[in-house]
DNA sequence: TTTAGCACTCTTTGTATTTGATTGCTAACT
DNA sequence: AGTTAGCAATCAAATACAAAGAGTGCTAAA
């Protein structure tokens, strides 16, 4: 309750609790702490500055004479303000620097292999989600017909995404008929949002009636459905999250593997964190109903403030915060050119 | 150990032991089947029949005073020989019908469908995988540029399937190569199978090399890339398996988490079956030590002699297999065109 | 061939009891 | 005033034991 600032001491007992449980998993007694983390005090002291850290709403307790673990407001003044150098190793950034230097051809490539970078180095379990289509700028549209009946449509946008989908029609398809509408579409649609491109398309069937509605219906159907539709989740690591000790409750097990069997609420938890740096989401502050038992760190990997995908890792409350964010930032950083 | 034929008493013994098991999840008490199952005896009868149906093999005990359950061998048996007519309803056949009737584009589309209509229905998790790309004959090969230094290729077979790839240049490609190459590629490839891909291509390299190696060599690599790897293991209904009692069992849990994470295990696993009917796998059958401890029953769906796909159920050993196997047959033949 | 009866086995459930870790508080110490 | 030693109080976890209940195997009779 009381909203004055914490004294150094009381910063270090609290960042040397959640480090402590952090590792062991096991709520931390005065006694770990004594002659630790650079406190040179008796068990009592750390005692009465852990009740005061209790009735100030950072420690919790299991039962009355446990030991003690972080709330969720000590979890968030931790990650707020007592991280503060890197906590990633000369190895690990290594490790994480070639992993980054596999040749891609595309960008939803790129994602995958830091989202699976990042599930091996924190031993955490990620998802991902490919670069939203919508708000991105039409760079070129190719058609190119597959037999006589059947076509397929590739946008390529500015940011170097591309998308392919395939489309049928009920009746045959010219070669020269396709080249027209190469471009035509062309024409109408390049620099385009992405986003608006039904408003331009929707034209086409007024303006242009040289080709059939069977011809001109399908192409704009199967065009909308594919940059609406949600680009798939990948899941790393789900696994990993199995050897925590919190996971050996069934019960928060079975959650686990529901959050994770539900794409659309993986899918919206990865489209609703700020796209400016790293989001942190610990237990309550989770929207969603069924993330308020975990945690949850994302980010939207951006090249040139172009979406390229987010990924995100889930894991336990009792997350080493301190860890994940650094790795995200160095892949992060990493992925915008920086060294 | 006697491999004497069962007489029709200990069949339906054996039979009402394996789907009172399935349906109960306890081991099977002699006082439960006695004016059940068409077995009107005093559960001394029944006692003495599943002491001889122990002895031969077919049921275990967990401990000595305990009901009886089915045996791995018991299990095989009443796959093999018990199952007579389809455990299907009128109620599952029209969903399953309503399901399959969805247009889809892509044939891999239609074994998600499957899948999760599998899933749905049986309650169990299953696991699918797209057709094998190799000994399928090529159709038709494009080329499409993409900007100056970026091209789609897209490989079409005699079965339908659609493949496409993205390949980068390290040196500007005109328009008019990318037409000659489409020429030249489809001379060379059409009617081949995929799986020799590269026997052809390799000629390129040596017979005509009126491109240079720099744009002729990333379009082999990729391609046969492209064509190697092993297709996208889909997921569904993880959680389902979650509510089964044996799942209660962290370690059970831990272990199906593991198998379901390894995605050659599946893709291997999926392989592995014959190309005909239904495979039924019980514990110890499975080929692959993670498995040992689950049944896997797997088809692969097929139309025209074609590979379109395999679906696999996971699922405890006491699994149902009727209704599996049932509703397997049921989509397998609606796939085929039937009725 | 079938079955009633009963001793025996083993799991499950419940209930104390003990052990050990840890706290909170008080009084003494620096 | 801040720190610490000492100690009673608290509670989870482990241990032990007893009782209940479900089911079998065997024997002898129907």
């Amino acid at each position: 309750m009381s909203n004055k600032a914490l004294d150094d001491r009381k910063k270090k007992v609290l960042q040397a609790i959640v480090e402590e449980y952090v590792n062991t998993a096991e709520p931390v007694s005065s006694n770990a702490l004594t002659n630790n983390y650079g406190l040179n005090y008796s068990s009592a002291t750390i005692r009465n500055e852990m009740s005061d850290l209790e009735k100030a709403g950072y420690l919790d307790k299991t039962h009355t004479s446990s030991g003690r673990i972080p709330s969720e407001k000590g979890y968030r003044y931790y990650v707020d303000e007592l991280i503060k150098e890197d906590h990633i190793s000369i190895e690990e950034i290594k490790y994480i620097s070639s992993k980054l230097e596999t040749k891609v051809n595309e960008i939803e490539d790129l994602t995958k292999i830091a989202a699976n970078t990042i599930s091996e180095v924190t031993h955490y379990t990620t998802v991902s989600i490919g670069p939203k289509t919508t708000n991105q700028l039409i760079e070129e549209i190719k058609f190119v017909l597959l037999g006589t009946r059947m076509m397929l449509a590739v946008i390529l946008t500015e940011s170097g995404m591309v998308k392919e989908t395939i489309i049928k029609f009920d009746e045959d398809v010219t070669p020269k008929q396709v080249e027209t509408m190469n471009y035509m579409f062309n024409n109408k649609l390049k620099g385009q949002p992405i986003e608006t491109i039904d408003r331009p398309l929707e034209e086409y069937l007024y303006d242009e009636m040289t080709y059939s509605v069977n011809v001109i219906k399908p192409i704009i159907e199967q065009i909308k459905k594919v940059i609406q539709e949600e680009s798939n989740v990948y899941l790393e690591g789900a696994n990993k999250s199995f050897e925590l000790p919190e996971f050996n409750s069934l019960e928060v097990a079975k959650n686990f593997i529901n959050v994770l069997d539900t794409k659309e609420l993986i899918s919206d938890m990865l489209n609703s964190g700020f796209a400016e740096d790293i989001n942190v989401y610990i237990g309550e502050e989770n929207q969603k109903e069924e993330l308020k038992d975990f945690s949850v760190v994302t980010f939207k990997h951006k090249v040139n403030g172009k979406d390229l995908g987010t990924i995100g890792i889930i894991g336990p409350k009792r997350m080493d915060y301190a860890k994940v964010i650094s790795v995200m930032k160095y892949i992060s950083k990493k992925l915008n050119g920086g060294n």
